[in-house]
DNA sequence: AAAAAGAATAACAAAATGATAACAAAAAAA
DNA sequence: TTTTTTTGTTATCATTTTGTTATTCTTTTT
């Protein structure tokens, strides 16, 4: 697991590194965004934990720009800033969780481990009763038997792994496979024929059934 | 907003039940476990406030139980615990978000802020009664029972949760679902095949009944 | 009690929605 | 490249929902 931290003071940021290296895992820290932004390009990290208040930049800026580039890992601010409009706004960059100063290592560990299994959960195997989903491999298994998925189908049962009992609706399936409503039925169904998982909803989309 | 709150000491839950209504919600605390499920059932809150280590009961199984009758509010765990493994927990035990003690009343307010605005753009939920309706879903629920309500269906009865006591009229039924005036008591017909709720008032309209 | 008015129910056709098949274009594999 | 697979769209067919009208039932009025 490979975690970047930005942080502008020198002291709080070594203690980090030491922490988490501690905790096992692999964290870089940097003390402004020049040189993260190549790093995180280069090596992808897992988590990022983002000092709200930068030298130059927002932090929340700096966020919005990395997950425009399409990376998509958690982000952990990490701040002294706790006034109501601060914490939105954080959210609203794209925060997965959101800690304030002071706070205690071990807190931040657990949001750490909370936000990356989270995480790890949504993008790794999926599980849904006893069927699971191997994203990366784009397999589907159920009770041993696996079936071999296409990457749309792959990425259409994800979606609904993801959101177990909630009805998924052809809006939402048509803009995730980036294809015409009146498309949505041909892709469930051609998924349906490889795993008769999904039913649908007469007016509104499709769900898990059982 | 509704917000209920559990929380075993006396004087923070106080605190917590001032500061949110000045915020403007509806705050309601309770000390225990005992009243709240009931205070849940009647009045479906739109968010728990619950603290881990309640008398009796683990916060995190309560929630647990909520959110298998079919409630799915989101819930905000506030507790002095805060190792790694109870934050964990919380989130597994399906917390939207976990503040640990101490925490600022600011701090607190943002976070039920983002929490709600996050809930509130996934899900239209509206409740009479014991009864709930969500509307996005289509679906009509009775004490965890649920029954699948058509597109004209779910507008219709959207339209007397939204106005409970109130008798509508016929025009006004004819004028939501663009249909004739002498078609709507068919349309009731049908709602009411599926769910027993609507009363005619003879010369007006409907309204729900009990 | 009979007549009239209002509402419930049934029956039917039209409209809306969904499933499936067929085909061509795009992407991936050989 | 050529061949195969995947994918998006459209066309056709099946199902569900919906609006209307006709008929039956209930309540009110005379």
């Amino acid at each position: 697991m490979l975690i970047a931290i930005i942080e502008d003071e020198e002291d709080l940021l070594e203690l980090l590194e030491f922490n988490l290296q501690n905790e096992g895992y692999d964290a870089v820290g940097f003390l402004n965004t020049k040189k993260i932004k190549d790093f995180i390009v280069e090596e992808n990290p897992d988590l990022l934990i983002v000092d709200r208040n930068l030298p130059g930049i927002e932090g929340s800026k700096f966020v919005k720009e990395i997950k425009n580039e399409g990376y998509n890992m958690p982000v952990i601010f990490l701040t002294a800033k706790n006034s109501e409009n601060d914490i939105l706004e954080g959210f609203e960059a794209g925060a997965d969780d959101y800690i304030t100063k002071p706070f205690s290592m071990a807190e931040l560990k657990a949001r750490i481990k909370a936000v990356l299994k989270r995480h790890l959960k949504e993008n790794e195997s999926l599980a849904y009763k006893h069927y699971k989903l191997d994203v990366k491999n784009q397999t589907f298994y159920n009770e041993g038997k696996s079936v071999n998925l296409t990457k749309n189908e792959t990425t259409l049962l994800k979606l609904f792994f993801e959101n177990p009992k909630k009805i998924i609706s052809r809006e939402e399936i048509a803009d995730i496979l980036e294809i015409s409503e009146k498309s949505t039925n041909v892709a469930v169904n051609r998924l349906n024929h490889k795993i008769n998982l999904l039913v649908s909803v007469r007016g509104i989309g499709y769900k898990l059934n059982d």
